[in-house]
Parts: structure tokens; C-alpha cells; sequence
DNA sequence: ATTATATAGGCGAACGTTCGCGCGAACGTT
DNA sequence: AACGTTCGCGCGAACGTTCGCCTATATAAT
């Protein structure tokens, strides 16, 4: 077998010109069923396979899809990563794409990165994730009229394709369980104003709690980081709230800050669930074997993926999508700790 | 600005054939000082970005590297792969190169996969994770002479090169830990016979016991999947052994694993870190906030994937790499499990 | 018998690069 | 003055596809 087996190489031993082997092979050409059955065993006996590289470069397309995310520290792990990718990689390879992960950068050049795989026929869309309030990359995509999807919501006013998990329901589902258990002080360990993702979340938590007529004292809103310590501090402060404004249940918006809470607790001599019922969002991996095991929102994680992929390769084949916006809906996971 | 950019506009506005702006930018040719300003002036003001599709095209390379890693399941989430991507994305992109991920296939058609990257002209060479014993890629790789690199070892006959973390040392750093703490029966929670990764992480363990002058009752073997079930069950069995011959401390060759007997020390009644001393693997994101913190083994996830891509861009660009197979040590976390 | 129409397949060109070769001019050497 | 040698740059070709257009033969319609 020959190193490299290209159409001619077919074409040659079909006995047929190079170009109709191509287009019989992409079923462009109607020929004699006997010439097609002679260049299709002449594909199968060589081995035949087309060379991706050269069709793009005609094509004048690469199949690829552009995609990074947020470098991660040691202890604050994208657990999400593993489901987020593998699903888009299935997707799109199922759709004749690739994914092409590039490193994340903060700050001005980021957009820089953007432009420079799309200048360099390096991609053909991408999937933005982490989105903020003005985010510079979505402009610039508006802008240069290239196809993207983002995972996670922007400025309203803007209009783009995106899926997202809708965070206002997960905390709403959140809330709206620790009423049914007859709590009536519920507080919420949040992220600062800045965070989209975190606001939107929080929405969910006062519509539940005005719709279950509670009234939220401003103390009981904590707001800082995403990780244990901050977890830890805010509760802390809600548990030393004086017994008739104390917290019987906490929300919080992501694991991480549930396990300190929950540590809190624990230091305390009192027990998650019976003195103090917390509940998470995530459903990060350990949480389910947490003592008690955290009651946490679960997200379609998977399903993001592909539908993210979906919808850019509408975009990308021109095809008009069905839809633009996606919204998809989280899942109470119901553990011991709430 | 015209949608695409190409050399022969350069060389329209230089004044220069489109293959002197070429030589010129790829430093192949010597020219007059006041040309190469020219020209350079020109990719300037144009915004020239030279197509790598066709750049491939020319060279017969994609400057791809194909990864595909197996798809966990919802609660055994590969924490690790964040890092590990994230870090040969990197350092693939400092060398010119980018990761082409593709979706893992068990059994039989796994290899196809891997030809078809490789014949399609998609990628140039791989990185192999997941590897075990009698690992089919690696046979194919080796023979087709397709450059690759594998995270973890396979057989020891066969000559590649690869970067594994130095499991043996891992658990011979617990074992001697445990026993430097004055533990005398110390069992291990392992996994199954045909794990490579496995076999090699309990020789450290073997050899530490050994060196330690301390016996190793069979019934302190437990072997099993790396579960949380799996960790449950041999600390229940471990704990029923008869007092003269249970266990005081047990290593564990993933964290998952030691969270599930710390889940049984906890249910007895009795404490984790006094009444058994306990030592993970893999330092997962939470394990450093669980009650008590778990002291675990943490592997150098980035410098293996920083290693992966330099051996193979090495090997990809025709350099003997300076060193083919590189065994890098973790480092045991102390934490107050053990 | 003539013309129209379909059927089967060939041919040249192009996508945007890189690479080897060649050629004239300038320069230095005998 | 004739002859190398270097310098600066252009030219043609190629990488492996796809695509539009052309042609030759066979078939059908007038």
C-alpha cells in the first residue's frame, strides 16, 4: 500500500479521469453503474481516503470549531469540562466537524485570538463559554458576521444564539423545596452583582420566596466568591444572626460554597439538614457522598453541548436554526442536606 | 478591508511577486532592505494573516495533534482533564500546533478512528491516554510509524515513548508515611489484576511494606473498581477483620475509593485519621475540604501534559526528543485523614 | 432524416501556499 | 577586458481537492 492514495491514484486504476471519481464519490455525476462499481472497488481495494486538508483548502471552509474556556486552579476544578466537551466532540463529529480547543486568554488580546483563527482559516465558528455582561468577543463576532453560539447569556439587548441553563429556575426549584419543607427564613450565599450567571440565579430565589409570600431580610443575601472559604465565612454570619432573623435554610450557588457552609455547621456541633438545611448547585461529583450527601442543582449538561453544536452548524451551513435561544431547565437533585 | 487577504495582494501592493513576499515573510530569502520594508508595510496595512488550510495543503502537515480521552459517566467525572487539556493546549500552541479531540470508542473500532485521523491528512500525531496492557492503538501507531505519545505505560516489551506519573512512588510516599506515623497494618483498596496503572501504584506499596519490615496479610489486599461502592465495601470488610489482624491505616488508589470508607469509619462510629488512618490518589477538587481532610497523593497533571506535547512535537518535527520516557513523581499531600 | 434531449465522462482551472530553479545586474577578481 | 560570484528577485509547478463547462455518444421526439 502506498503511502498516500489520492484520487488519482483511484482514478488510475478505475480507469477513469480523477475528477469524476470525485464527483461519483460525492454523488455530484449520474455514471454507468458498471464505471461506479469499478471506482468504488477501486476506493475499497486501495483504501481510499479523501484528503481533508486539501478538500477545505477548495472548499474554502475547515470544519472546525473554535473553542476555550476558563484555565481552572488546583482546587477550583472544571468538573463540567469532561461532559461539556466530550458532547460537543460527539456532536460535531456526527455533523463533519472538529472541535478546536485555544487557550483562554483574560483581558485585551483575547478578542486578538478570536480574530486570528478566523483569519487564518483555522475555524469556522465558535462556542464561547464563560459570557459576561459585555463581553468584547461577542461584539466582535457581531461585528465580522462570524457564526458562533454562546453557552451562557450576555446583555439582553443584544441578539445572538445561546443556550443556557436556566439558572432562575434551578435556584426557583431550590427555594421553592425548602418552603414546601416548611422553612420560612431562608437565606442565600450568591455571587457579587457583577455575574450574570449568578443574578439570574438569584432571580429564581426571590420570585420563589415572593411567591411563597417570605419576606428575604438583606441579611440574608451574601455575596463574594465561589469557593469554600467565602462558603464559610457567609455562613458564619447567618448563623450568628440573632435566633429570630437566623436562617433555618440556605441556598447557594454552587457547591463549593455549600461545603463550607456545611463545615460551618459541622464546627458548630450542629447538623446539615436537621439545624440548618443548605442546598447546592452543581452536583459536583463528591457532593453525593458528602455527609449528609448535598441536596444540589443538576445541570443538562450534555444536552448544552449539543445543542450548542446544533445550532452553530445550522448557522454555519446556512440553514436558518429552529430555534436561536435556547433555554434548558435544571434538575433539583433531593439529598439528605436539605 | 477585503474578506480575505491573501499573498498575492501583499504582492500587489509591495510590487513584488506573491512567492518573494512568501520567501520574505517565512525569512527564505535575502532582499534589499528598502523590499522588505515594502513588503512588510503591506501585510501591515492589509492585515495580512497568511491561510494555514493552504499552508498545510502545501507542506503535507495539518500541525494537528488527535487526543481523545474515554467519557465518564455523571459521577465518576474526570477532574484531571481540565488540566490536562488545558496544559497540552498550551504548549501545543507555543509550537505551532493545536489539539484535534475526538470522541473515545472502546473495542474494535477504536484503531479505525485513529487511521482514518491519520489518512484523512487531519492530524500528524497523537496523544494516547488510557492506555493499558495489550493496548491495540499503540500497535498500530508503531507500526504505521505514526509519532505518538502515551500518558501511562503499557507493556513493558514494547519500546515507545510516554509520560506516566510514577504511581509505584505515589503509594510507596503513603505507605512510608503511614508507617513513619507508627502504623504497623496497613491494607491497600485496589483494583483489579489487569490494571496496569493499577499494578504499578500497589508495587509501591508492596516495596515500602517490604522496606519497612512490616507483613502484608492477603485479606488487607482488597481489589475492585475505583468506586465509592467498592470503597464502602472492602473498609466494611477491613473493619470486621479480627482486632489482632485489622488494618489501622488503609492507602487507596483513588480518592473515590477512600471517600467510600471514610463513609464506613464515619457510620461506625468511630474517626477517620485515629481510629483509621486513611490516604487517597489523585487529589480530586474536594477531597481537601472534606471532614476531616483527606490526605492524598496529587499528580502533576500539567507538567505530564507540557512533557506529552513536547515529546511529540520533538518527534513530529524529525528531532530525537532527549529523552523518550519520562516518569514524573507526585507528591503526597498531608492532610489530617493520616 | 433531422433536431432536440438526455447520459456519461473528460478537461482546465482554481483554492493559497511553498519550493526549486533560473536569470539579470552588480560586484569583485584575475 | 574577461570571468566567476554573490545578491535580489521572478517564474513555474505542485500539494489534492471541487466545480463549471465542454464533448461525444446514445436515445427520443418531430
Amino acid at each position: 500500500m502506498p503511502l498516500k492514495v489520492t484520487l488519482k491514484a483511484v482514478a488510475a486504476h478505475a480507469g477513469v479521469s480523477y475528477q469524476t471519481v470525485s464527483k461519483v464519490l460525492n454523488g455530484r455525476l449520474q455514471v454507468s453503474p458498471e464505471t461506479r462499481q469499478r471506482i468504488l472497488d477501486a476506493v475499497q481495494e486501495l483504501g481510499y481516503r479523501p484528503n481533508q486538508i486539501a478538500r477545505n483548502m477548495r472548499i474554502q471552509r475547515s470544519f472546525m470549531i473554535g473553542y476555550s474556556w476558563v484555565q481552572t486552579s488546583q482546587d477550583q476544578v472544571n468538573h463540567i469540562l469532561d461532559q461539556f466537551l466530550s458532547s460537543m466532540v460527539s456532536e460535531a463529529e456526527a455533523a463533519g466537524y472538529h472541535l478546536l480547543p485555544f487557550p483562554f486568554r483574560e483581558g485585551q488580546g483575547q478578542v486578538d485570538d478570536y480574530r486570528e483563527l478566523v483569519d487564518t482559516g483555522r475555524v469556522d465558528g465558535f462556542v464561547l463559554s464563560s459570557v459576561n455582561y459585555n463581553d468584547p468577543r461577542i461584539e466582535f463576532l457581531i461585528e465580522r458576521k462570524i457564526p458562533f453560539v454562546a453557552f451562557g447569556r450576555s446583555n439582553p439587548e443584544l441578539e445572538f444564539p445561546y443556550v443556557d441553563v436556566d439558572g432562575a429556575d434551578g435556584l426557583r426549584q431550590a427555594a421553592e423545596y425548602l418552603i414546601r419543607a416548611g422553612h420560612q427564613r431562608i437565606a442565600a450565599i450568591a455571587w457579587p452583582h457583577d455575574s450574570r450567571v449568578g443574578n439570574e440565579r438569584m432571580r429564581g430565589y426571590f420570585e420563589a420566596m415572593l411567591a411563597g409570600g417570605l419576606e428575604v431580610l438583606p441579611e440574608w443575601i451574601e455575596r463574594g466568591e465561589g469557593t469554600f472559604e467565602f462558603g464559610r465565612e457567609a455562613a458564619l454570619r447567618l448563623l450568628d444572626l440573632p435566633l429570630d432573623r437566623r436562617p433555618t435554610a440556605v441556598v447557594t450557588l454552587n457547591d463549593t460554597q455549600a461545603i463550607g457552609a456545611m463545615a460551618v455547621v459541622r464546627e458548630r456541633g450542629m447538623q446539615v439538614g436537621r439545624d440548618l438545611a443548605i442546598v447546592g448547585f452543581d452536583d459536583a461529583p463528591m457532593s453525593q457522598y458528602l455527609f449528609p450527601p448535598l441536596s444540589t442543582v443538576r445541570q443538562p449538561i450534555r444536552e448544552a453541548g449539543r445543542k450548542c453544536v446544533e445550532i452553530l452548524v445550522a448557522q454555519m451551513e446556512g440553514r436558518q436554526p429552529s430555534v436561536l435561544q435556547v433555554l434548558l431547565p435544571p434538575r433539583l437533585i433531593e439529598r439528605a442536606s436539605a
